[in-house]
DNA sequence: AATATGTTGTGAAAGCTTTAACGAAAAACG
DNA sequence: CGTTTTTCGTTAAAGCTTTCACAACATATT
């Protein structure tokens, strides 16, 4: 039974509010003090979490660790992800060398790039840029799970295409382009981002 | 009246469409041909431009530079935002060097952080990083509009409060926190996208 | 043991968004 | 010049998501 994506992008909000209770020592939680948290109405929370099984307790509330365990198993992030960069532009080394990826179980296993310059300069220990020539086969070879495709738009496309082709399941797009693919992608256009906010400043209340 | 947020959401992604077609030197578009290109129904383009006005010829379609200037106007990128960016990281710097940023009239007019070793460092010609103590003063003498938070989530509900006393407008926030703010705040959270793309991997017909 | 308080999981209702359908307008064609 | 083709803008229907409301259970209290 399909869960709506509306609930699967919550999910990770809820996983990273579980995350900073637990680190706050905090044991039970109910789905009203999550909800005040994140602006979001418990029923929400409830019906959210009941597409995937029974977590909580009945005037007690959710136990914060076991069902922080239970929804890193529902997003499969107990197992490693094998992630590559495609394109070593300021996005491409940014996301290469951002900690926060390894912490939540994406190990970033190789940088692409076309440039003759950058490639061979090492990002982190260990993590060199490759010639993105040799993509197919090292994403075949070491059985790479996603990419990071921050490349030009001009060339998202064909990138995408060789990615899928080599056997990558995801791709996570930085590009301004709405890519053809047979394999889930989302999308991060960070100037669509700011056009939204934007759009959302000039049409507040208050400042209109 | 209020325009759905949907509706909101996809008008960057119509702009950017029409910008590619203006240099591929397309004069004429229709919907039909639109949905095609953005895997969306022509009915929801027709629908969703609706609730701006009337952008079309009936038969013809919509031409493409008139179109583009109309969702110029609707997005407020006609006149220039001045963008500030808070933290020096890894994705701080990768966006105040992004030049995407500014051909979309988004000026980086300032970066900020904590770290003395940071400070005073040129990311760009002319842009130097500043000490963020300085950060609530700069905001209101250059009436910078927006700001792009890019500090640890443990920092960051204490500096959207500077910025929001400071007179900022809106705030894109990378910082996997959930803000509770008076004015518009976008998330881009790249953990959690990716982990709405495992789910998606995880749960594909082909792959179950 | 009975009562009070708190909280989940869920079925039904309300609210919202997308899709379909079609009249009206514009151009193309014979 | 009338007919055909194309495509918009809009109304209504279908589909989806959120919210409400409450029974069922759990614990605490007297």
């Amino acid at each position: 039974m399909k869960v709506p994506r509306p609930v699967i992008k919550r999910m990770p909000v809820y996983y990273r509010c579980l995350e900073r209770l637990k680190n706050e020592g905090v044991k039970y939680v109910s789905s009203q003090k999550l909800a005040r948290r994140l602006h979001l109405k418990d029923s929400q929370i409830r019906k959210d979490l009941s597409h995937f099984g029974k977590f909580g307790k009945r005037g007690v509330g959710y136990e914060v660790e076991s069902l922080l365990n239970d929804i890193t198993k529902i997003l499969g992030l107990h197992k490693q992800w094998k992630v590559i960069v495609v394109g070593a532009g300021n996005i491409g080394k940014a996301i290469a060398r951002f900690r926060a990826l390894e912490k939540n179980n994406f190990k970033v296993v190789a940088v692409f790039d076309t440039d003759k310059r950058k490639i061979g300069t090492e990002l982190l220990p260990g993590l060199k840029i490759l010639d993105i020539a040799n993509l197919r086969d090292f994403v075949s070879r070491e059985r790479a799970d996603l990419a990071i495709l921050a490349v030009p738009a001009s060339s998202a496309q064909a990138v995408a295409n060789d990615l899928q082709k080599a056997g990558i399941r995801g791709i996570l797009c930085f590009a301004p382009v709405t890519l053809s693919c047979a394999i889930p992608v989302e999308y991060v256009d960070i100037t669509a981002f700011l056009k939204t906010l934007a759009y959302s400043v000039l049409t507040e209340k208050y400042n209109m």
